[in-house]
DNA sequence: GAGAACTAAACAAACGTTTAATTAATTTTG
DNA sequence: CAAAATTAATTAAACGTTTGTTTAGTTCTC
């Protein structure tokens, strides 16, 4: 069992996530981390050790973690099985942009992958989303409602991919479309609401219709 | 207009776009790109200027244009609006999949944004996507195939957020799914082929079924 | 032999980390 | 309970590397 982290300690890997998330890992120095933290380089070593662990210790504290919920429903009986794929649906929305900062950060390391140990748990976390949307499909094929030829693995894509996609462009959206009136807060909250339309359509139609 | 590039630096070009997006514009030394291309380190700055620029020389070089495609497509009278919108979304895959280092680049480069003219040329990009499928949809629209009431940018988003994602996913859905026995080449036929089927697929759904 | 192509070496700046010294907090002791 | 001893936190400076770029000289080309 870890120590419980220090304001400090949290205060850095704050300062860090934001600037690794505009800047990237390699774009980011220890120097400009501890000037945003308003606190010593030389804490990041004597805290976390080296740069790089200061990174894993942003993923352990801010990996997404669902198992819970998932169990939970696949057990309800009170959800057909394409409401519970709604739900997963809006987990997933709810989750990403509620740490939006820390998934721009998993988006460049799924593809800059030089830490061993990241790259470690960032397969963890793809093989656990593939598995959680595989089983709620799977169940709800066994009980007739969801048709038989579903691309399992595409139907990820599309989730995780959206909202990504849609994530990354937020700031463009805005402007294309003169939003900039618009509270951060509403316009999050647009967002979120856009996506779930859309992506349970989108699942509606490809899990339940006729081909 | 500008001079036709030499073979040593379409060779330092490949070279960095190859290491851009292993490991990141920041994670990438020009040494690491000189020793890659066999070629001295100095010849960088001396042919581009500076590490800076070689980048948006690959950017000038790499970028997906499809607007002559798509101006043909749009004038096009033997296909309807959904085949249309087929086509561009083929368009995209093989776009795409085609360019991957490029599109791994310029994947992270949407995130870690410091150089303004890459800015300025993927907002481009951004802005030109945007009303190509606006285009085709609204004409889709217009002769009352397509339904009204369709949120286009989150077409756009599922279209480009489905193939980005899965082509950064590409070799952890090869490992998890044991196709490492496939050829480089049939893998991406099929990832191809599995990509058309199921966006269009969509496409259809949301743009042609009553909701 | 003039101009372009190319090289090895040098440049200052920035990098992550360590060190040695100092201050603050905590524990031990009389 | 206060003084002393011990440990932890914090600092500025220095460490050795690596960074992108420049320089000065050499080789090649026409």
């Amino acid at each position: 069992m870890k120590p419980p982290l220090t304001i400090k300690q949290v205060q850095l890997l704050d300062s860090a996530e934001l600037l690794f998330s505009q800047k990237g890992f390699d774009g980011t120095s220890v120097r400009d981390i501890a000037e945003a933290a308003g606190i010593n380089t030389a804490m990041i070593s004597y805290y976390f050790g080296s740069k790089e662990k200061l990174m894993e210790e942003i993923f352990e504290r801010k990996s997404l973690n669902i198992k819970e919920k998932v169990d939970h429903l696949l057990k309800d009986d009170s959800l057909d099985p394409l409401e519970k794929m709604y739900s997963l649906v809006d987990m997933y929305i709810e989750g990403i942009l509620q740490r939006k900062t820390f998934h721009l950060i998993l988006l460049t390391e799924q593809i800059i992958n030089q830490n061993p140990s990241i790259i470690q748990l960032v397969d963890k976390m793809k093989t656990k989303n593939s598995e959680y949307i595989n089983d709620l499909i799977r169940l709800g094929q066994k009980k007739g409602i969801f048709r038989k030829n579903i691309d399992i693995p595409m139907m990820t894509n599309t989730l995780i991919g959206t909202v990504s996609h849609t994530l990354v462009n937020m700031d463009f959206y805005k402007k294309y479309h003169h939003l900039e009136t618009l509270k951060e807060e509403e316009f999050e909250h647009l967002v979120k609401k856009k996506l779930s339309v859309h992506i349970k359509n989108i699942y509606k139609a490809i899990l339940t219709h006729e081909s």
